[in-house]
RNA sequence: GGGAGAAUGCCCGAGUGGCUAAAGGGGGCGGACUGUAAAUCCGUUGACGACGUCUACGAUGGUUCGAAUCCAUCUUCUCCCA
């Protein structure tokens, strides 16, 4: 079987390791269990960890075992790495409730029959803890001048780090002990802003029980720019249907940058790097297809064929013009509600395409709201029931979004 | 524990008694150009019953005809000393 080490590194996974050819070796040699954390701090998983979830399977493919760790434990410190502010301080029923998201979300993408994966949670190691022996055991192999010297913290050290979150650090390391010694655990992977705190895993490995332990670390999904991907007006890019709609998502990667298109085949898909290559060097208006594709193939990764179909076709008849069908994102208005007709700006806010109503008039005044394909001009232009043809209105606000409104 | 300073709109950041719904930048949104791209350019960006009204410059109270700007108390944060 191919060494699924060349496999990352050929899909630009890799970002650092700490022991490249030692990885490479035993990659290639045995079934390694290795361990990835994930912090329940919000109730859906978002595209930055999909990354992670798409090595996991990856991985799986190739014969090793994933440890999917949720960090119910950790997420009560709030990890501080690379973030310019504090976490805030979570509820312990609220990291319960997400982490059991978190879990039915790995199901769909990791088999986790025989043991080819498991499941795991540090809140089971890290809550009954006691300071002392903690401080005793663990805490005496970490050196503060080292921590404070470590990039991950540059930016807290102008803006001040708690005691607390500096905490983190200790707990992951001792997370990956903890794992090594029950789970025969090897390596550990994560976001490129988790480099510290994978480091100080292996070392405290070393430390305590004398044993060689890996990390390795991948792209944080970025732009050509350098600016994280997966930001979406509403804020992050969620794999769960209810709080991304299969349709925002497909177009979100239908409207990638040229520049970056390679790259997110590369590491969100399974298609082949020839394929990929291909699609890649697309240029001009072919490019379209390639991220056509893109779009595509990650949406039915994550919602299923369907889903993926559907939105497809969606934006499809969106953007060529023909308004005609019922695939495209709608809320249904009551008879009642409409009464003997309301103003467009009602209905800009009733599909939720304007947060206010001066956004709306605003958006009119700029030319920027079409209903039924017709510009409209008059913020005070009132709609009746014989505006919906079929019971249907397709109100589009700029070139992007679209919204139907069903009369029913 | 002692001392110094800061808190402004989504973010950064000017403003130190009326001309301030608050400069400038970033971001967002709309338009032009295009390929549902990037870059660029133009416009816009508190709300609402919209040439007017209301709410806003950490919180509360006060001085004043009038406060983001002055005073008092409180809260939070940063820095220096311990």
């Amino acid at each position: 079987m191919e060494n699924v080490f060349h496999v990352l590194k050929e899909r630009g996974f890799i970002e650092q390791c700490t022991h490249e050819e030692e990885i490479e070796k035993l990659l290639g040699e045995e079934s390694v269990s290795f361990y990835i954390g994930f912090d329940p701090t919000a109730d859906s998983l978002h595209i930055g960890h999909f990354i992670q979830i798409m090595v996991m399977a990856h991985m799986q493919r190739h014969g090793h075992r994933p440890i999917a760790l949720i960090g119910g434990g950790t997420t009560m410190i709030g990890d501080p790495s690379g973030r310019t502010d504090m976490r805030q301080v979570m509820t312990p029923e609220r990291i319960a409730e997400n982490g059991e998201k978190f879990k039915k979300i790995f199901e769909k993408f990791l088999s986790f029959e025989d043991d080819k994966a498991v499941m795991l949670n540090n809140a089971e190691w890290l809550l009954p803890l006691n300071y002392i022996d903690f401080l005793r055991d663990i805490g005496a192999h970490f050196s503060v001048n080292r921590m404070l010297a470590a990039e991950c913290y540059k930016s807290r050290m102008e803006k001040g780090l708690t005691f607390l979150e500096f905490n983190y650090q200790l707990l992951q390391a001792y997370d990956f002990y903890v794992l090594h010694q029950q789970q025969g655990c090897k390596m550990q992977f994560g976001g490129n802003d988790q480099w510290s705190n994978i480091i100080a895993g292996v070392e405290l490995v070393r430390r305590k029980d004398g044993k060689q332990v890996y990390g390795m670390t991948f792209s944080l999904l970025t732009t050509s720019e350098g600016v994280k991907m997966g930001k979406t007006a509403k804020g992050a890019l969620w794999l769960d249907p209810e709080k991304t709609s299969p349709y925002e998502f497909y177009q979100y990667w239908r409207n990638v940058a040229d520049a970056d298109v390679k790259k997110c085949l590369a590491l969100l898909t399974f298609l082949p790097m020839e394929e990929v290559q291909r699609l890649g060097a697309l240029e001009g208006a072919q490019i379209n297809q390639a991220k056509e594709i893109l779009a595509f193939t990650v949406t039915e990764i994550i919602h299923g064929e369907n889903a993926a179909h559907e939105a497809q076709n969606a934006a499809r008849k969106l953007f060529a013009g023909d308004n005609g069908d019922a695939e495209i994102p709608s809320v249904d208005l009551s008879k009642a509600e409409l009464g003997d007709g309301r103003d467009i700006v009602f209905l800009l806010e009733f599909a939720k395409l304007i947060p206010t109503r001066s956004e709306g008039r605003r958006l009119i005044q700029q030319g920027g709201v079409l209903a039924a394909g017709e510009k409209v001009t008059d913020p005070k232009a009132v709609y009746t029931a014989s505006d919906f043809k079929d019971g249907k209105l397709v109100l589009k606000k700029g070139k992007k979004a679209f919204k139907q409104i069903n009369l029913i």
